[in-house]
DNA sequence: TCACCATATATTTTATACAATTAAATTGCA
DNA sequence: TGCAATTTAATTGTATAAAATATATGGTGA
């Protein structure tokens, strides 16, 4: 068993598969003027409305070199405001506009259209779920 | 059960978890020198010595955009070689060096490098492992 | 043989990612 | 208080990725 095979990786399939849903998206997220990266990051302001670039990035395992140009090409979009919080201006708050918010709507059936391509088991999906939570907790 | 919130995704933690093991090979594949997508291509050039640009793009799931580049960068550094099919003038043969095979001794001890920052059991890298493919043979 | 379609790679454009560095603001402490 | 250490974003440079387009070659049928 040559740990150097591709076939026997483990990560290999993990870094093909992730590629791949991101492909799957594209289309449906075309049609709302988003890319995978950041529509992750409006689901985020979908739920809490308001949030600084430091939570962001620790909720998306990003940093600030990748947020920072999609924070302003979402603002450019309208989708959402960026100012310094007056309490410590080394924060960045990052807020949903009307217009961002509204986006939301039409988002609203891209899980289950992406979930038709995707032809897990409820138990399969769950299990997938836990493992890869589990291995992004050691990181 | 807001299937628009972040942590009711699945895809989400399978791109996190996807970057991340690409951020835990970069320390060790610094050393000799590739980055992680150059590295799977060296896999399977040592495998099989010797791969049109179409083959590999087959087993990687990526097409030449991001191969051309890459192979060249490759090449550069004196470890595979490009040349046109004399068959077949359209296909371009990436062809292992000795330099390119005699990386592999450098390489040897990454897999187990790696595999002792991820802690999973037989069982559940099996089933992980499994579970991805399913995925991308759906792509 | 030649018009035409298909195949294989390269190029261009856009958008990530991330490491490393810089800059500004804040905090902690002598 | 004064300032070093820390925190938070922004910037810079390099390397993917993928869609769209261009180019070159091969195959094929009238």
């Amino acid at each position: 068993m040559d740990p150097l095979k591709l076939e026997n990786q483990l990560c290999f399939p993990l870094y093909a598969a992730a590629r791949g849903v991101v492909k799957l998206y594209t289309p449906l997220l075309d049609k709302i003027g988003l890319t995978y990266t950041q529509y992750v990051t409006m689901m985020l302001l979908w739920e809490h409305r308001q949030l600084s670039v430091k939570q962001l990035g620790e909720r998306l395992y990003l940093d600030s070199g990748t947020l920072t140009p999609l924070l302003k090409k979402l603002e450019a979009q309208g989708l959402v405001t960026r100012r310094r919080a007056s309490e410590d201006e080394r924060s960045l708050i990052v807020t949903l506009t009307d217009a961002g918010g509204a986006l939301r709507e039409r988002a609203l059936g891209i899980p289950q259209a992406l979930g038709q391509c995707i032809q897990l088991s409820n138990g399969e999906a769950g299990t997938l779920y836990t493992l890869l939570y589990k291995l992004l907790g050691q990181m």
